[in-house]
DNA sequence: ACCCAAAGTGTCAGTGACTGCCAATTGTCG
DNA sequence: CGACAATTGGCAGTCACTGACACTTTGGGT
């Protein structure tokens, strides 16, 4: 009777499978992709591979493109959740810094990021997919801009520091992680250091604090 | 016998009627896109408006998208050739400043301004439109960086700092531009305000001058 | 004025991404 | 087990986009 029994979401076989058919697209998508390139793999391919109807394949995603762009999105997460977790008296700058080179050295520790660097490599190298990510990318800068307005108690549509600054962060973060799948060695520890070098001379001169007066434009 | 007679470029009339249908190509497009959506308007509607069959549309452009790109696209090679112009004395941020300004404040005087801007608010509100904006965008920073790294002789591939300069003030232009739109009254003046705000936001610490030492990474 | 090669266009058939619809299957829960 | 809901596959259809081919137009040389 409970109307509302969150049918069916986290403990069940049903969910669990669902869980595994998604991976295993992603995985076998990011195959397909790597091998032999974006265009030349077909929906149909990735779901064989699945052995899962195509049909079924656009209903765990929305679109081909969805696959390649998997991996960055769960990154935009952690880097949405870092942010949130950073204390909130520290001032805006300092709090992105860290939530972007905390959330990059915890990555680094993990083993699917030689997968993620290859497939951003195949993405920039891709004009369809790196469109598709870089619009990803603005609505993550959306949150986290929301975020940082947030706590710094300014209205992001009416003072534009909030967005000029995750702007300028976050464009660092793409130069840095471009320029690390660029080099073949693709070493994690110069991934940090390049962001790191990269978010630097993005944000030089950008003051750690915003005084309280409102900045109307 | 002239063996390269350079067949048909400027003069003919040939050339005059090709630029004709794509003008009006993207004129009708527009409207379309403006009255009733991207998604809504197919191509078909677009090249019936001018008359030619929707092959041919693909003989004038690639892509759908191209024709709501078109006016930004033009933009960008005003921008190209606002910098290309600057003094090669002038350090590079404030050449970058002064193209971007003095653009704008050209463009501002050009009653296809109001178009354009219309379109650049349709395009933020259409997810195909925004991805494929943001990776026109993207190559054109490409551009910049080169002559930005050539003005001042550095490698672009092994300094960041003409890549995070441009992306900067790329940023701040787009964050600009987008609250031009998005503010009603859309005032031209307004625009160039806005950008001026936005670029001095995100470049107030970038040093003027870049010393001889290569910054290697 | 005439002709020819090049350029431009329309038609048609085909591919591939993506969607709506319906029927069959399969977990879930009482 | 038996109802019920979620998941799935197959199918038909839309739409962007492309290659191939035949037809028309145009510009330039004679």
């Amino acid at each position: 009777m409970v109307g509302m029994s969150a049918p069916t979401d986290q403990g069940g076989l049903r969910a669990r499978k669902k869980q595994r058919t998604r991976a295993a697209l992603i995985d076998a998508g990011l195959d397909l992709f790597l091998a032999n390139g974006y265009e030349a793999t077909n929906v149909d391919e990735i779901a064989a591979a699945v052995e899962v109807s195509s049909r079924t394949f656009f209903r765990y995603f929305a679109s081909k493109e969805d696959i390649a762009l998997a991996k960055g999105a769960e990154f935009d997460e952690l880097l949405l959740d870092a942010l949130a977790s950073r204390p909130a008296e520290e001032p805006p700058l300092t709090a992105l810094r860290h939530a972007v080179l905390g959330m990059l050295r915890e990555a680094a520790t993990d083993s699917g990021v030689q997968r993620f660097l290859s497939t951003q490599h195949l993405i920039t190298r891709t004009p369809a997919l790196l469109a598709g990510n870089l619009r990803r990318a603005v609505g993550t800068e959306g949150r986290l801009t929301a975020e940082i307005a947030c706590r710094q108690g300014v209205d992001p549509d009416r003072d534009m520091r909030p967005r000029v600054l995750v702007a300028a962060v976050c464009g660092a973060l793409r130069i840095g992680l471009e320029a690390t799948c660029a080099d073949p060695s693709r070493e994690l520890g110069r991934m940090v250091e390049l962001v790191e070098q990269a978010v630097d001379l993005a944000t030089a001169g950008i003051p750690q604090h915003w005084g309280d007066d409102p900045h109307r434009w």
